[in-house]
DNA sequence: GTATATGTTCTACAATCTAGAAGAAAGGAG
DNA sequence: CTCCTTTCTTCTAGATTGTAGAACATATAC
């Protein structure tokens, strides 16, 4: 989908993403994703995704500030941009053309 | 996604194909497509899609009655398999979880 | 016969999906 | 201090999907 449409992992990492106005970062999201939508999903995947939706302008990352929780290491925090709030709303209204009329046929009405 | 899933364009052919219990064969498709969700679609990329679906055991294909109408060419009629409904029905719920809490943030309020 | 129309199949390459190993860096154990 | 563990991110690479357009039939119109 050269367009400008969301792969459906895509779809999915952004937006679970939309779901945490404060951003996340990469490993965080992905036990977020594995929660609420029960399927493992590996750090590879995730971060390939992250970075394509990034480079789309869909999703932007930013280097935290160094938490003096985990040593000084900084975390990339993703966030969703507006933009990527757009194909969101559009890939909504999408599957919402798609399944608002029945979806599956019922012959023995 | 060697999953369950369906790829976003899967999707598309898929879901659009629901609409029609009776089926269709791929050109009729093609067009429903482009006219419900103004996006071209080319022959190519439907009917590989379309084998892929039927492959995976989400659509059917048969070939139907010699039409009296076009000569006596058949058509490959397509159908969504009650496997392709199930699936669609999953991408729903997916999309739903996705979508029912706030989708996009908003810090002015 | 040649052109036109309607459908389907083939070929090929680009983009996305996915997994797992590797790298980096702080803190704790010995 | 060196090694091991923990937490995150980056790299590498192969499998699946997405996409386009040419090539193939084959019936009807000229």
């Amino acid at each position: 989908m050269s367009r400008d449409t969301l792969g459906s992992f895509e779809l999915l990492v952004l937006g679970t993403l939309a779901h945490l106005p404060s951003g996340a970062h990469g490993t965080a999201l992905m036990a977020r994703i594995e929660q609420r939508h029960d399927r493992e999903v590996s750090v590879g995947a995730l971060y390939t995704t992250l970075d394509r939706l990034e480079k789309k302008g869909f999703a932007r990352s930013e280097w935290g500030e160094p938490t003096p929780q985990r040593g000084g290491r900084r975390k990339r925090i993703f966030t969703v941009t507006a933009a990527g709030a757009t194909a969101l709303g559009r890939t909504q209204v999408l599957l919402q053309t798609l399944t608002s009329p029945p979806v599956a046929a019922r012959e023995g009405c």
